[in-house]
RNA sequence: GGAGGAAUGGCAGAGUGGUCGAAUGCGGCAGUCUUGAAAACUGUUGAGGGUCACACCUCCGGGGGUUCGAAUCCCUCUUCCUCCGCCA
């Protein structure tokens, strides 16, 4: 969330920016400022209280140690009513302050200046482009019917098992998956990202740190008898392991990697778009995450943005870039590209990456903080992409790949799969 | 799952009702000394709120309670350790 201090400050320029999202948010940062102002009169109240009844405890002490038990006695009617209304001023203050958390919520980060205005996907700007879209063979099939056609994915063993969205990979095709989570994790570690393994289910803090919760409480899948939610993605457990932390100025830069399944409950996607692969229940994802310093975060997120087209092009597929307008922009970032690969037998671009910088947005929830050369904590950047997230890349290896009589393998993979065509 | 024990600042570790945001040691930072470094010595060193700056307030695993007053007493939750059981 935003932090309230710079929202005081900048409160025209806020709106403005925030403008690019379609968002009126002026009510609702007055709200926040009038709120904070009541906030701050009642803590001072408050304080001014508990600093009295501090006063008069020792006073009595003092009293007692002198032997004035009944001057004592007489200061502690005093203390009572001052008990009062400290009790009083306080639950007034965790009233304004929970209203308060829960309005700060609703504000979503302060677009980049580069991003650029729109409604929607449609409005998002292609900022570059790379890779010769191949000419398909007669009766070329999209994934799905490939994966039929050769058994390496099973969707209706999945149905049976669990339900829609849940595929099940099958010989050649586990092989493949496996394949590419490897290389995807040697790619990355060779960046000089550190591999981690996390858990798979988080806890609510964690969810709050990253910014799931609470407004993308739908998407996840919660398990309620034990108040824990599956991942949707490896950026909720690898960034919230810097949650309450405070890191040193030479940490930086901070970079880690992690290949973990995917949950996402996906409720209401329906449609041609979501056959196959394209959008699941469960996937698997090979992540990047870095902390940074503030002044470096978008020399951080360019280096991401290389990192993937490098591991794109060595795939050999084709891709492009877009830079995601305010209306698609999601809540938590302020920039944002997404990689997608063309997919030749289903004729549209599917998304394959997404690289975000947070700024100080999740680190304010997080409190994720560095210390600075002046020795004062100050809230660091996070951001995150995914090199890669495989089913979009598998589908994309699929139907572009595919020849007469099968698939061939991008030669990159050869040596993770230990075979070169499937078919 | 059963029985015990524990949770304090970056770390180790004292503190069992007031003078405790908290001894001491280590570590960190600054300085003295030194050609430089080490050692030694001196000072400094938690987080958040609040203020122009102070003052002041909150925090000793989380939540609740007793008391004029809680790191210290009580309840509860969580986590960790030891022993027993079970187990990939």
């Amino acid at each position: 969330m935003l932090q309230l201090q710079v929202l005081r400050e900048q409160k025209e320029a806020i709106i403005k920016a925030l403008g690019k999202r379609n968002l009126d948010a002026k009510p609702l940062l007055e709200a926040i400022i009038d709120l904070d102002e009541k906030r701050r009169a009642t803590q001072t109240e408050l304080d001014n209280t508990l600093a009295e009844a501090n006063k008069i405890s020792k006073e009595i002490g003092n009293l007692f140690k002198a032997g004035k038990a009944s001057d004592a006695n007489a200061l502690k009617t005093k203390s009572a009513g001052l008990k009062e209304t400290g009790k009083t001023l306080g639950e007034a203050l965790n009233r304004i302050a929970a209203e308060l958390d829960e309005l700060l919520y609703q504000v979503p980060n302060i677009p980049h200046e580069s991003v650029p205005k729109g409604n929607s996907d449609e409005d998002n700007e292609e900022i570059y482009s790379e890779g010769e879209i191949p000419k398909l063979v007669e009766n070329a099939m999209p994934h799905w019917e490939l994966a039929k056609r050769f058994d390496i994915i099973d969707f209706e063993l999945g149905v049976k098992i669990t339900g829609a969205g849940f595929p099940v990979y099958k010989g050649k095709g586990a092989r493949l998956q496996r394949a590419l989570i490897s290389y995807f994790l040697d790619k990355n570690t060779a960046a000089g990202y550190t591999e981690m393994q996390v858990p798979h289910l988080v806890n609510d803090a964690s969810g709050y740190g990253t910014g799931q919760l609470p407004d993308k409480e739908g998407q996840m899948y919660h398990v309620q008898a034990d108040e824990l939610y599956l991942i949707p993605t490896a950026e909720v457990p690898v960034t919230n392991l810097f949650r309450d932390e405070i890191v040193k100025n030479e940490d930086f830069p901070i970079k880690y990697t992690a290949y973990t399944p995917c949950f996402r409950r996906e409720a209401g996607s329906y449609g041609a778009h979501v056959r196959g692969l394209n959008r699941l229940h469960q996937f698997d994802k090979v992540e990047i995450v870095r902390v940074e310093h503030p002044d470096r975060s978008y020399e951080a997120l360019e280096a991401m943005v290389a990192h993937v087209k490098e591991v794109l092009r060595e795939l050999k597929l084709p891709f492009r870039i877009l830079r995601l307008c305010g209306g698609d922009l999601g809540f938590t970032a302020a920039l944002t590209y997404d990689f997608e690969v063309f997919s030749t037998a289903q004729n549209r671009w599917l998304e394959v990456s997404s690289v975000s910088n947070f700024e100080t947005y999740q680190a304010n929830r997080l409190k994720l903080r560095f210390k600075d050369g002046n020795g004062k904590n100050q809230l660091a950047h996070t951001l995150n992409g995914s090199a890669l997230a495989l089913p979009r890349i598998l589908a994309g290896i699929l139907e572009n790949y595919q020849t007469k009589n099968g698939i061939q393998i991008p030669e990159v993979l050869v040596p993770y799969c230990g075979f070169d065509s499937i078919g």
